[in-house]
RNA sequence: GCCCGCGUGGUGGAAUGGUAGACACAGGGGACUUAAAAUCCCCAGGCCGAAAGGCCGUGCCGGUUCGAGUCCGGCCGCGGGUACCA
């Protein structure tokens, strides 16, 4: 008998797929087509485990697909463009395009050895020519119809290398190299409209049944419709400051106006004003990140300048620059309203600024006033609670009621200052400040009613005033898609001085990157390259300038799905190749693309049917959606002369009881527990040792067995080994199976099939949900079964075979070698999948366990379709139960037909 | 900060609101062997108990339910995203 020699077994079967051509996919009428897709990955040289986890899911999912039946389109490709390629130049000299090739041809060459059920005919690398030019063409027809155009933006600018920074090389507020302080600068940039999609996106959502819920969650937030009031302050210098709010009914409780840093007004006031100008400046320290926004110290400046209350002309608001309201959202200006946001709150405690209530806390009578800490430490209970946020819902906030009683609660409050010790000046200020008597409704009190009621109330007062409207804002920005790199799409447009930006013409394209760059210096190579940029203005034929900017990687991966279908085609794509095969049936990738990968393609495949370039089908380009979890690992961290961080590969680190050192040199690391495995955080582990040591199949079966595919998963090398035994033992056993004659009692054989019956149907559905990791525990359990029957050779051979279909989407080397052992003519691959026998999977007798008062007393064995009534008088009848009962009388039997009994007493 | 997840034995994890811990890893014991490897068998959440059995137990606190790992509310911890990492 031959032992299991996976490295023989899988080179053999590959070539055998290889020369049948099984997995190449061609337009076929005769099934139905499957697309099956995974996440292309990065080019950075090495494959990690979250590679081969996530290609295995998807070869998973593939083999199946043939296996029921359908024609089958798996294609692979490199997302190929981006940053490492440059950092790598500028490490050790050579050229991205060198170094990004090289690592395809690696990648390729580690991945091949998977055994996956790629039609590699149709690969291509985003930085291939023949793909970034007809994304040129698309960039081309966006701009036509008006989907790209040109605005101001801010980026992170290193003052030091004078340079743009990604997000990524800002750290701590500080450019990666430099050290220097980033600043924030405008630049003018190219953008795409996709905020002209924003009530699309949001709306479709709802038709995507098959992506995670979760992930529409998370783009319906980001995308961030909302219902508010956009409506002017009129300045009491003449002029006005246009602000826009989610919260019309707090507007009685406006302390301030502020305005961005970046605003036109706050421009205006620096040019005259240096403190204005030095606060800016201020403001402009730092990245440009949401959360570094967020997190920084919140910044003020009073302008001196006063606005006048819209609903009342002798109410004054001052008039602030902070830097956490953000110029591209809304207006760039608000109102603040301290006593229901928790940033105006911050804010206006920090610059003691009134805080005034206008909806009554809920739990304002619970609240205790006479803590020790005084009467402050109350309010900021009332204030922290969430009694003061007033819920959001579809149709606008709701719920809360605005005051009436919260007179009586503000006496309240003043009653406890009297006999607080302290009283500490924010709380001062807010009873002093207090104008509860101001009228909305001219009814001398506020009216008791509901958000909504006072959200329209205002909106109605602003609207009749003729100062303001409702609005419908979004929260999604246009799409930024310059870079001022190298490694990129370049752009492709120029700028002559008597057209303006003008448009490439399409047969110029591709607008190819030069070769001859140099990275010794920051900064884009392009724009310092001697003649690249020097062209003809393709209008006026003058000479001109090209654009030096290139795109967003984000583009490359936009619509790198619709140009499999027609990968070699001169056009972007081709309808008809496009109509059969989209849309892809299902999507597999990581959990960290949920937003703006997804969402980006989503708006792609819009714009690409806008311009003809995919059919109406396609708007929503991904039928299913699978999010899996990352391979996480821990990352090790010392830092260096400058506090700058370091990171160390796990293979240099000595674990010990109270954390984990440097081998070569003892000095101690921190340690990040587990962390997304990334390349700049050295903590990738290499599965070809794996793949060396044991083969391919015992990879695959390992990482699809060790926990369920969306979940996260911490890398540990223990297991594997696991793995390769069981693949031995399946060999081992199918293999004497073969030779075997035996017979068997048909009792055991009729015990062995209805097993396999039951595994093919577990196994089945398990293939179909992801549910991977439970579908090999029933392949588990049924070679156990499988090796302990007494049943017959035939009988043995059957589930034999089964078994070898079943694993022969996770193992499909393996499984090819047994196929052939066991006897079967062809390809496992394309053998039809097997199907459960309904009649197979049924039980004469169940075991149902009896709960008295919801605990596990004991079990009882009945017929399966016994009556309700027989069940219960059995369970009652059980000794355990008895016991159990002590004589007491039940009140309440609950039986669960097939499930559980219930006996309460 | 904000949005979204996740949290179950020593470990990975299983469990349509219905027997918590399937299946595996590591561990312990045994068989085979001169020995080892390989293979096979058995044990195994915690506490009490000789056993029968009992009590506790799915991050923490509370709720809904005959019944909660699962649903709801509030916390804590960890992870992802946060628009120039891909």
């Amino acid at each position: 008998m031959s032992r299991y020699q996976a490295a023989d077994i899988e080179a053999k079967w590959q070539k055998a797929w290889d020369e049948a051509q099984v997995f190449r996919a061609e337009r076929s009428g005769d099934r139905p087509k499957y697309y099956v897709l995974e996440m292309f990955p990065y080019p950075s040289g090495r494959i990690h485990m979250g590679h081969v986890r996530n290609y295995t899911m998807g070869d998973v999912i593939a083999r199946h697909k043939l296996a029921t039946g359908h024609n089958v389109l798996h294609p692979m490709g490199w997302d190929a463009f981006g940053m490492p390629a440059e950092n790598a130049a500028m490490a050790s000299g050579g050229h991205p395009k060198d170094w990004t090739y090289s690592n395809i041809a690696d990648m390729r060459g580690q991945m091949k050895p998977l055994g996956l059920s790629i039609d590699w005919s149709r690969e291509f690398a985003t930085c291939d020519p023949e793909y970034y030019g007809q994304q040129q063409a698309l960039f081309l027809d966006f701009l036509e119809k008006g989907l790209v155009y040109r605005k101001e933006a801010v980026v992170n600018w290193d003052p030091v290398d004078m340079t743009v920074l990604a997000n990524e090389q800002v750290i701590d507020g500080k450019g990666w190299r430099s050290g220097a302080e980033v600043e924030r600068r405008e630049l003018t940039q190219w953008f795409f409209k996709i905020s002209d999609f924003s009530e699309d996106l949001l709306d479709s959502l709802d038709t995507l049944d098959s992506w995670p819920a979760k992930v529409k969650l998370m783009q319906a937030n980001w995308i961030g419709k909302s219902r508010g009031l956009q409506f002017a302050f009129e300045r009491t210098d003449g002029g006005e400051i246009e602000v826009y709010t989610t919260r019309p009914d707090t507007l009685m409780g406006a302390s301030f106006v502020g305005i961005s840093p970046d605003h036109p007004l706050a421009k205006e006031l620096a040019e005259k004003n240096p403190d204005v100008a030095a606060f800016r400046a201020q403001c402009a320290k730092g990245g440009t990140t949401e959360e570094a926004l967020e997190k920084a110290e919140k910044l003020g400046f009073d302008t001196g300048l006063k606005v006048r209350h819209p609903l009342d002309p002798n109410w004054e608001l001052p008039v602030w620059i902070a830097n956490f309201i953000l110029m591209d959202y809304g207006t760039g200006a608000i109102f603040g309203c301290p006593a229901h946001d928790q940033r105006d709150l911050d804010f206006c405690r920090k610059y003691d600024l009134p805080v005034k209530v206008v909806y009554k806390p809920e739990n304002a009578e619970v609240v205790s006033l006479n803590e020790v800490n005084g009467i402050a430490a109350a309010v900021d209970d009332i204030w922290k609670s969430s009694a003061y946020a007033v819920e959001e819902r579809e149709d606008g906030p709701d719920i809360e009621r605005v005051c009436v009683d919260y007179c009586a609660y503000v006496e309240k409050i003043r009653f406890s200052d009297e006999t607080a010790n302290s009283s500490s000046p924010a709380a001062t200020k807010w009873l002093l400040d207090r104008r509860f008597d101001y009228v909305v409704d001219g009814s001398g009190l506020f009216r008791s009613m509901s958000a909504e009621e006072a959200f329209n109330l205002i909106s109605d007062n602003i609207e009749e005033l003729g100062v303001g409207q409702r609005v419908t804002n979004y929260r999604l920005r246009d799409w930024g898609l310059s870079r001022q790199r190298y490694w990129g799409c370049p752009i492709p447009v120029v700028h002559c001085d008597a057209c303006g930006v003008v448009p490439e013409r399409k047969e110029n394209l591709p607008i190819r990157l030069p070769d001859d760059v140099s990275f010794d210096l920051p900064g884009n190579p392009l724009d310092r390259h001697p003649t690249w940029r020097n062209c003809e203005c393709p209008k006026c034929g003058k000479p001109a300038q090209r654009e030096t900017d290139t795109m967003d990687t984000f583009v490359d991966s936009s619509w790198y799905f619709a140009r499999f279908t027609a990968p070699r085609s001169d056009t972007p794509t081709v309808l008809a190749e496009a109509e059969y095969w989209m849309n892809v049936d299902q999507y597999i990738g990581g959990i960290e693309h949920a937003i703006l990968h997804l969402l980006y393609s989503r708006f792609f495949a819009r714009a690409m049917h806008i311009c003809g370039h995919l059919p109406e089908k396609c708007r929503e380009p991904f039928d299913a959606l699978f999010t899996q979890g990352m391979v996480t690992h821990a990352i090790y961290v010392t830092r260096d002369e400058n506090d700058r961080p370091v990171y160390h590969f796990p293979e240099d680190i000595e674990v010990h009881e109270s954390g984990a050192r440097l081998g070569a040199t003892g000095e101690e690391v921190d340690v990040i527990p587990s962390a997304k495995m990334s390349k700049s955080k050295n903590n990738v582990v290499d599965p070809t040792t794996i793949i060396a040591q044991y083969g391919a199949d015992t990879a695959r079966w390992f990482v699809l067995s060790d926990s369920p595919p969306e979940r996260d998963v911490e890398w540990t090398a223990a297991g594997a080994e696991a793995a390769f035994k069981h693949l031995t033992r399946v060999h081992r056993l199918v293999c004497e199976i073969a030779d075997s004659s035996d017979a068997g009692t048909p009792e055991a054989d009729e015990a062995l099939l209805r097993e396999m019956h039951k595994t093919v149907h577990e196994v089945s559905g398990g293939v179909e949900s992801f549910g991977f990791n439970s579908a090999i525990a029933k392949l588990y359990a049924f070679t156990n079964t499988l090796a302990k029957s007494q049943a017959g050779a035939a009988a043995k051979r059957q589930a034999a075979t089964a078994l070898v279909q079943l694993m022969a989407p996770m193992t499909p080397h393996l499984s090819e070698e047994l196929w052939l052992r066991l006897g079967h003519e062809g390809l496992v691959a394309t053998a039809p999948w097997p199907v459960a026998d309904e009649a197979m999977l049924v039980e004469d007798t169940i075991t149902l366990p009896v709960q008295v008062n919801g605990k596990r007393r004991g079990e009882i064995s009945v017929p399966r379709d016994m009556d309700k009534a027989e069940v219960e008088k059995t369970a009652l009848a059980n000794d355990a139960v008895k016991r159990s009962l002590d004589g007491a009388q039940p009140k309440k039997v609950i039986v669960v037909p097939g499930r559980i009994v219930n006996v309460v007493v």
